[in-house]
DNA sequence: TTCAAAAAGGATATAGAACTCTATTATCCT
DNA sequence: AGGATAATAGAGTTCTATATCCTTTTTGAA
C-alpha cells in the first residue's frame, strides 16, 4: 500500500458514502460494518473528515453522515493527503542520499516515471467518478 | 516510500558496501556516517544482514563488514523483502474490499500495471549492477 | 419534558517501528 | 599476557499508528 490504514479507511468510507442515495444519512457503525473497519476508529476518522469538510454529520436520533460536494469533487489523493499528510515520497527507491536530477542513481529516471504515474492515477479522477463507475461494475455483476 | 526506513537503511548500507574496493572492510560506524543512518540502529540491521548471508563481518581491530557474493547477485527487492517482509501489497489503491479481477474497481487495472512496473524496477537489476552504474555517475560528476 | 439515539470529544491502551544504551565476546596488536 | 578495537547481544526508550472506552452534547420522538 502506498498510504497507511488510516488513509485507506478514509477513502473507503468516503467511497461508500458516495455510492449512497443523495442526502441519505448513514451511521458510522453502518459504514464500519459494510466496509469492515474498526468501529471506534472509523468514528475518529469521520470526526476529522467533518472538520476537513469532506462529510457532514448530524447528531441525535436519525443522525449520521453524508458526503459533501467538496469530497465528491476531490480526488483520492486530495483526501488521503489531507488525512495523513504527503503520500508520495520524493526519495528514490534506492534511498540513496546523493541521488538527484544531476546525480541520478540508476533507477532514478524510471522511478520518477512510476511516481508520476501513481500520482496521476489517484489524482485525475474525482471521488464521484470513481464511485459511479464502481457502482456500475457492482450492478453488472449481480 | 514503498518500504520502511529499516529496509531503506539496509539497501543503502549494502549499496555503499558494493561500491567499496573488493574485500575492503568497513566499520558500521563509517557506513552510518557516510549514509547518515543512526549508528546503533544500523549495527542492528547489519547483524541481521550477516545472518541472511548478505554481508560478512569481522570482529576486532581492523574488523568491519563487507558485502557477500550473494548480496551482489541479489536484487534490491530480494534484500528488502528479506529484511522487512512483503513489500508490494496486492490490495488496490482504493482499498475497496470487494475489488478483485472479476469485480474490478475503476482503478484496478491501471494500478495492477503500476504495481507490476514497480516490481520489475526493483527486482530486475542486481545490487552489483546498480552499484556499478551509480559509481560511474558519481565519477563523471567529479 | 423526558428518554433514547447518535455523534463529538477526551483519555487511555496496545503494537510495531525506530532508535539508544550497556555489557559481552571475539580478534588483533604490542 | 594485556589492552584496544569492533562486532554481537539484549534490554530499554521513544514515537507513531492503531484501537478502545467512557463521558458529554445534541437532537428527534414518545
Amino acid at each position: 500500500m502506498i498510504y497507511t490504514k488510516t488513509g485507506e479507511y478514509a477513502i473507503r468510507a468516503v467511497l461508500f458514502l458516495a455510492r449512497q442515495p443523495k442526502d441519505k444519512l448513514i451511521m458510522s457503525a453502518e459504514i464500519a460494518r459494510h466496509e469492515e473497519i474498526p468501529t471506534h476508529y472509523l468514528a475518529k476518522i469521520l470526526q476529522r473528515m467533518v472538520k476537513y469538510g469532506y462529510v457532514d454529520s448530524f447528531k441525535g436520533r436519525g443522525g449520521g453522515f453524508k458526503i459533501t460536494e467538496l469530497a465528491k469533487r476531490s480526488s483520492i489523493l486530495d483526501i488521503v493527503e489531507r488525512v495523513e499528510g504527503p503520500v508520495i515520497n520524493e526519495r528514490c527507491v534506492t534511498g540513496l542520499k546523493q541521488c538527484s536530477e544531476e546525480n541520478p542513481c540508476p533507477l532514478h529516471t524510471e522511478w520518477a516515471q512510476v511516481r508520476e504515474r501513481i500520482h496521476k492515477l489517484i489524482s485525475s479522477k474525482s471521488v464521484e467518478e470513481v464511485a459511479i463507475s464502481y457502482a456500475d461494475t457492482l450492478n453488472k455483476q449481480k
